[in-house]
DNA sequence: CAGAGTCCGTTCATAAATGCACAGGACGGT
DNA sequence: ACCGTCCTGTGCATTTATGAACGGACTCTG
């Protein structure tokens, strides 16, 4: 039972009662609405309707075909009514992704949205795992690093992730704090386990001291918070790590070739709606605030 | 929401997950089925897929259609089943329509046909007013006089609706048999209401004796019936309605001009339908066994 | 009984949807 | 790293569906 549109027509004329009355209705030639019928009946091989002067009288086929078709276009009256008002409001699922590292700042964040849009359910996805926005698994995704620049990706300017070089008072106990930038290389150092990792104060770390002060590597910046407090060594942490740990302290100043950039992408597709829009608003007010 | 094989075409889409799997299940270009998609989202103005390398995902606009459209293509599904499977077998409504005279012979018939094809639903109607075939109001229509021609019809001779020119016990005891043919006009008749009666026995008895020697007239069959058996005159009464009668006599032979013929009359959309076609051999092979 | 108003059915010109071919991109296996 | 495969997307030729117009039949009403 393909072509839809046939069974639509049929049931037009079915609740009107005549071609004429039926193609006016949905607004094309009667003619169209006699070769849609005779082509649905030929394929059927059963006679939905009796023809006459007068018009068109279901036959007991016809009648069935005229209920079905009644629900069928009520729910696709519903369905309409449905899509086109979740495209125009803010509910419904909202899938954000990021670095494990912005948990603690992105999480307060997206309660404090969910609580403004009560019908709002927030899923916030954070993973070793590249959830990615071409396959629909997040409507908005906060990345870090060079530009992404795929080509049906939205991208927009989000913040700056500020790290800082810390230590732990057990570790400055022990070994002090480096004196200047040059005082770095006699000391130890706890770092992220990819090698090539491509983030800037990772490439900083590497040009100025070298690979063999780096005693302890890790996967994910929770671990090495982890470490740096064990006092492993010294460490670079987000500033809303560090707030979430005691004992640990700044031992060198922040450079600005240290921090990353962070995007805002969203997929084309979703970039435009409501939703979206909404809640790239509400980032970008929390990011601001936090400067 | 008009244009509902949009809704299917995207429904394969979300079912399927790709445009050319898509394509390939309903036998159409892939290029169809992209422009299909597009138009249905610029109508409603919302996306519906994610658009990837890989193949199309469902926003939740999507999703809700894939829902909706399922059910709907189960619905079409078991409907064509339905349609083609009546067509093909003998069940549902049988609407007969016939005069009145003929209710005594064809009840029995028709409960017979019922009895052997438990799946029917008999409806015999039989009033004033002429049922339509073309306007569905009846399957099979049984028709008395010259043949009818009305294009859309099928007509097939049934049988032949003999008369009987009978009087009652006690008429006979009041006035006597007629000896013959000619005596005839001494005596009293009980006739149809309508003087422009086509039925050929009437226009013989009109013809034979005068309008004066009809001193009863009456509508439908069965007052006649009832007024003969009271002795108001002689009259034409079937040979089925005889039967239901007591005390009439045959005051006459019977004449073959008086015999008018029957029609099997069915509209042609329906004609060839099984279930038509078995009421039909029903019905013939009763009027056959009846002679 | 006649005329006006509807409605169906068919033919031909036109517009719209479809199919085709090719290009570009992504993924996976070797 | 390369090649093969599968996917989407777009311009162009063609088939298909649609629209316009006319004729015929019926019904209702004055």
């Amino acid at each position: 039972m393909d072509n839809w549109d046939e069974i639509r027509t049929a049931y037009q004329v079915a609740r009107v009662g005549t071609v004429s009355g039926a193609a006016a209705e949905m607004g094309v030639h009667h003619a169209t609405v006699i070769r849609h019928i005779d082509a649905l009946e030929a394929r059927l091989g059963v006679k939905l309707f009796q023809r006459h002067a007068r018009g068109y009288t279901t036959t007991e086929a016809g009648l069935d075909l005229l209920q079905v078709a009644q629900v069928t276009d009520d729910q696709f009256t519903q369905l309409a009514g449905r899509i086109k008002g979740q495209g125009a409001g803010v509910s419904g699922e909202l899938v954000v992704t990021s670095l494990g590292a912005l948990s603690q700042f992105l999480t307060p964040v997206l309660v404090s949205f969910q609580d403004t849009n009560p019908d709002i359910r927030v899923r916030y996805l954070t993973g070793d795992r590249l959830f990615r926005l071409e396959y629909g698994e997040a409507h908005v995704a906060i990345r870090a690093g060079t530009m992404p620049d795929q080509p049906d990706n939205v991208v927009q300017p989000f913040m700056n992730m500020r790290v800082k070089l810390v230590a732990s008072d057990a570790y400055i106990a022990k070994h002090g704090l480096p004196k200047d930038e040059a005082d770095l290389v006699n000391h130890w150092f706890v770092a992220q386990d990819s090698v090539t990792s491509r983030a800037p104060f990772n490439q900083w770390l590497r040009t100025v001291v070298g690979e063999d002060r780096i005693v302890f590597r890790t996967t994910g910046n929770r671990n090495i918070a982890r470490a740096v407090v064990a006092g492993a060594g010294i460490g670079f942490l987000s500033e809303f790590e560090m707030e979430c740990h005691e004992g640990l302290r700044e031992v060198f100043p922040s450079r600005d070739d240290w921090s990353g950039p962070l995007w805002l992408v969203t997929h084309v597709d979703l970039h435009r709606t409501p939703k979206v829009q909404a809640v790239l608003a509400h980032l970008k007010s929390a990011a601001a605030a936090q400067v």
